[in-house]
DNA sequence: GGAAAAAACTCAGTATACCGCATAAGTCGG
DNA sequence: CCGACTTATGCGGTATACTGAGTTTTTTCC
């Protein structure tokens, strides 16, 4: 039965197929990378509506809640806990310690490392935004069922640590 | 029974309240715009491993593909198309014409516009990435069960929806 | 104890993503 | 037809996010 036909049907590969045919096969709005970008994207803009007052960023704010519960811990921990690049975290540090809300200072014991702490300044302002935080939180949930919302949480948090090895810099195949 | 004490506490603003109190009572995992956020580095990373070899990101293939089924697009309307300021847009053009793979020239009929449209080269491209990207796509979902997926992509067609006036140009209240 | 390896960081470079201001081109009311 | 408004783009600036190269300090192991 496999004749020469079939099987070249068979083996033909997807880039022979019409291009405009491949990709409606796969619009926009399919594409889950694409719809992450978005909601990614909605996310940062409901900060600022809530959060602007501050001049403070999502990962600003993630960076100044983690010193708040750990102090004086150094960059590539900072990172680790964040899922932040390294260099990105020094980049982050370097605008907060400008305003005044962060002090970096290297470590007595290990002098490669430069231990972050917040600042009363960066204290107070953390724990002024947090209200904000929530609203931003709450209305980008908002479209969803109460029920429902738990249910997309959790699988966010499937979808992270089933990929876990990705989007930081732990390991780099270069 | 009012106490001075007593009164103090319960007139007490929610930032009077012990910081770390506050900050743990919604750690990282707990903020959805955390999540969302972590989703899009592993979506780049995952995009990265699959697609790498053809030097395209996440948004330059977004942007190919919408070329694709429009030609000769104006950048305002591809920024609309895709979600993405109008300045992005133009950087990323501008950099998929250095490589050779969109053109761009004015429209005659309105001055203002600048079109653009796939050379061959840009078309080729395109069309070899689909199934790397299909690849992308696929493994981002993977941790689900496959009854879970159409579920969750539901929800993120439902939160962008739902919260549609941010995260583009289209409004700006500044 | 000293060379090699590892770790933490810095710096330079690139790509996304957006704002505000400026400029050029089209549109529309009077 | 001309000034006011709108629209499309350009340019400069900032913040995130990561790579790769190079530096300093610590650890490791022979």
């Amino acid at each position: 039965m496999t004749t020469p036909a079939k099987r070249r049907k068979r083996d033909a590969a997807p880039e022979s197929l019409e291009p405009n045919l491949l990709v409606s096969r796969m619009p926009l709005w399919a594409r889950p990378g694409y719809l992450v970008r978005r909601l990614h994207q909605i996310h940062y803009a409901l900060f600022f509506e809530e959060c602007g007052a501050f001049e403070i960023t999502p990962v600003q704010y993630g960076v100044l809640t983690t010193l708040l519960l750990q102090a004086d811990i150094d960059q590539n921990s900072l990172g680790r806990e964040l899922g932040i690049d390294r260099t990105n975290v020094a980049d982050v540090l370097n605008r907060l310690s400008k305003r005044g809300l962060v002090e970096r200072k290297r470590s007595s014991e290990d002098r490669r490392m430069v231990l972050a702490r917040l600042t009363p300044e960066g204290e107070r302002i953390t724990s002024e935004m947090h209200a904000a935080m929530q609203r931003a939180q709450d209305r980008l949930l908002q479209p969803l069922l109460p029920e429902e919302r738990n249910a997309f949480l959790t699988m966010l948090i499937r979808l992270i640590d089933g990929n876990n090895h990705l989007g930081r810099t732990i390991f780099r195949p270069s």
